[in-house]
DNA sequence: GTTTATCTATCTACTAGTAGGTAGACACGC
DNA sequence: GCGTGTCTACCTACTAGTAGATAGATAAAC
């Protein structure tokens, strides 16, 4: 048995579902409230702005990813199995539609109207996730076991576009397995034997 | 000199730099008629509902892009230049912030909640764009001037969601040269010679 | 052990402002 | 005169956010 989340952890998740399903404007707080059977006020009394709200949603979520991320390191042998768990971990996401779209590519297509506070933290979730990537194709490198064709820190930034690319398609075309058609490839080639 | 733009041209124009910058749930009406002086109830005679004014957005941006396309399919001489001048489109969009994304790609994200007629729309520019990649794919590698990993379909498709994640990238990043740096290489994979 | 005070979470009811949209009048050009 | 475009003035629904009340739990004071 799951046991019942608290309220504010309700509030986030459901924020959560629909910031992934429209962004920041898409939704608004009689939205949460009707969701999860409270009134507007009782939200505002766990976050009193919706900036607040969203900030907390997105420290939430990159504390999980730093969480999820670390521990792929720590479990997974070889830097392209870590790779390939990063993405499985999306392609499970989008195939089974839990969390069909990352939080903070949502919110980073709208960084221009953010407020300042939202804007900076999915700013923050970009670096860690570029530095992350760097550090494993740095690894494999290093071990041989992966063959990069530009410099880690670039390669790390084409994965990553590749990765969000990917999941803009797999919605646009309305076809999960496109994610996994976009993206295998491309690990594929890190992991070529060198030639 | 560069002739007066109609009210419902430049009605088009603010409200297309309005949803680059913030998407379908990030402007009003209030907006668009405060940019270009005009009453909001003008706007409604020009297009009756939002939905409307956005279909024809998207309707003209996709004309406009056709165009643009097919010119550059009979001007530019091979198809790795056609390819090449299609990034730099983009490349000289980012770089001066004239429109440094891609209206299709930013309503893609929040075609959840957009109005049908707006989705549909949506959808079929990222299936004109992927198919115009096809073709001029497949036209390169029988020349043998683009080499293919994959089928050219799925080329097409790595490199549109390429394009898209190096914009989203370019602006978490608050980067414009970081576009470039993540399509480049990409081409330049299609574009070496047989090993 | 009862009283008093404080804290937490919720509620109802409200605010000012904004959303998209409408009705009807006015003016201009063909 | 008729169509086109713009205006003022308005509407209803919804926005984020606030005020103030209530109920229950906790804890300190006597």
């Amino acid at each position: 048995m799951k046991p019942v989340a608290s309220t504010s952890e309700q509030i986030l998740d459901v924020a959560q579902s629909l910031i992934v399903a429209g962004g920041y404007n898409g939704f608004s707080y009689a939205d949460i409230a009707d969701a999860i059977g409270i009134r507007k006020a009782s939200i505002h009394h766990h976050f009193p702005t919706k900036a607040e709200l969203v900030s907390a949603l997105v420290d939430r979520y990159r504390q999980r990813t730093e969480l999820g991320l670390k521990s792929l390191r720590e479990q997974s042998a070889s830097p392209a199995a870590q790779l390939q768990s990063y993405v499985d971990f999306w392609k499970a996401c989008i195939g089974n539609a839990s969390l069909p779209f990352c939080v903070c590519a949502m919110l980073a297509g709208e960084i221009p109207m953010l407020p300042d506070e939202v804007a900076s933290r999915v700013r923050g979730h970009f670096h860690h996730l570029a530095e992350w990537l760097t550090s494993v194709l740095q690894a494999g490198a290093k071990q041989h076991l992966l063959r990069l064709d530009q410099r880690p820190e670039q390669e790390a930034q084409m994965l990553m576009a590749a990765v969000h690319g990917a999941m803009l398609s797999a919605r646009a075309f309305d076809d999960p397995g496109l994610f996994a058609a976009i993206v295998e490839p491309q690990i594929a080639r890190l992991r070529a034997p060198v030639r």
